[in-house]
DNA sequence: TAACTAGTGCAACAGAAGTGCATTTATTGA
DNA sequence: TCAATAAATGCACTTCTGTTGCACTAGTTA
C-alpha cells in the first residue's frame, strides 16, 4: 500500500485507481486547479467521476476549494497549516493577474477582521490579487 | 434634471429611462444585489438591457462589483468611502449565510496584507461570511 | 456465491454570463 | 427641419460551469 492510498484511507476514502490519479496530480501541482484542468489532464477520465472525486475530496478534507474571485472553483490539497477542519485561522490565496494562477499562501494567516454590532463572523475568505513571483520576475 | 439624472451624466452615462430606474432600484436596496434580482424587480425589462447596464455602470464607477463567493456576481452603488477608483483601500463586504444577503460594509477598510517577497500585492477581496444583524435578531 | 454498496459513465439540465445582429431611440450638424 | 450618425435596446442564441438521474460495473461482505 502506497502512501497515497494510507493518506485516501485515513480520510475515509476508498483509494480507487482514479482518485489516485487526481490526488497525484493534485499533489505534482504547485497551484490551485479547477476541474477544466485535470479534466484536460486526463483527457479519457469523465468529467462527472472528476467532479465527484473533488466534491468527495472536499467533504472528507483532503481538499479545500478555493473562490479566487475567478468564477470558477479552484481546489488545492489540504496540508499542514490548512486548518480546514476548524474553518477558522485560515490562510490567504494569491491570485496572479498575469499567469491567472491562484496559490495557497499556507504560511500567511488571516488577520483578525472586526465586524459591526450585531454581525457574527463564522469565516473569511481573503484573496490578494496581483503578480505572483514567477511572473515579477524576481 | 433630477439629481440622479446629474449623477449619470457626472459619470458619462447617459440617463435613460431605464437607467434611472435602475439606479432607483440600487440607491433604495440597502444590499448588493445580483442580476437576477433587478429583473425579477423589472419583470417586462429585457435582461440584455440590465447586464449591459450594470456593466456599463461598472465600468463608469457608478457601483463596483462584489464576489462573495456564492458564485453570482452582486452590485452595490459606489458611496463615499467606496474609493473604487483607486482600487486601495477597500471595504470589506459581508454575506449572510442566513438570509443569503451581502452586503458594503463600507466604513471597515482591508487591512494591510504582507505577501511573500516576489509577490505584488495589486489588490485585495476580503469577504466575511457569518449572521448579519438582522438575522442575528440582536 | 448472493446480496449489497460504492464508484463510474453517459446523458441531460440549470443558471449565469456573454455575443451578434436587427431595430429603435437619441443626438448632431448641414 | 430633416437626414446622417451614434447610442441604446430587444431578441435569439451560445458558451461555460456546475449539477443531477439513472443505469451499469466493480468491489465488499456475509
Ligand atoms: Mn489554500
Ligand atoms: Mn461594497
Ligand atoms: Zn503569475
Ligand atoms: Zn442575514
Amino acid at each position: 500500500m502506497t502512501e497515497i492510498e494510507k493518506t485516501l484511507e485515513n480520510h475515509q476514502v476508498r483509494p480507487t485507481a482514479m482518485r489516485i490519479l487526481i490526488y497525484k496530480y493534485l499533489a505534482e501541482k504547485e497551484v490551485a486547479v479547477a476541474l477544466t484542468d485535470i479534466e484536460s489532464a486526463f483527457a479519457k477520465a469523465e468529467r462527472t467521476t472528476l467532479y465527484r472525486t473533488l466534491k468527495t475530496f472536499e467533504e472528507k478534507k483532503i481538499v479545500h476549494q478555493i473562490d479566487d474571485g475567478t468564477g470558477i472553483s479552484k481546489y488545492a490539497l489540504c496540508e499542514s497549516g490548512c486548518n480546514c477542519e476548524i474553518d477558522q485561522d485560515l490562510h490567504l490565496h494569491f491570485h496572479c493577474n498575469n499567469c491567472n494562477e491562484t496559490v495557497c499562501l499556507t504560511e500567511h494567516k488571516i488577520p483578525q477582521i472586526k465586524v459591526p454590532d450585531g454581525f457574527v463572523s463564522e469565516n473569511v475568505n481573503l484573496v490578494v490579487k496581483g503578480i505572483c513571483d514567477k511572473c515579477s520576475g524576481q
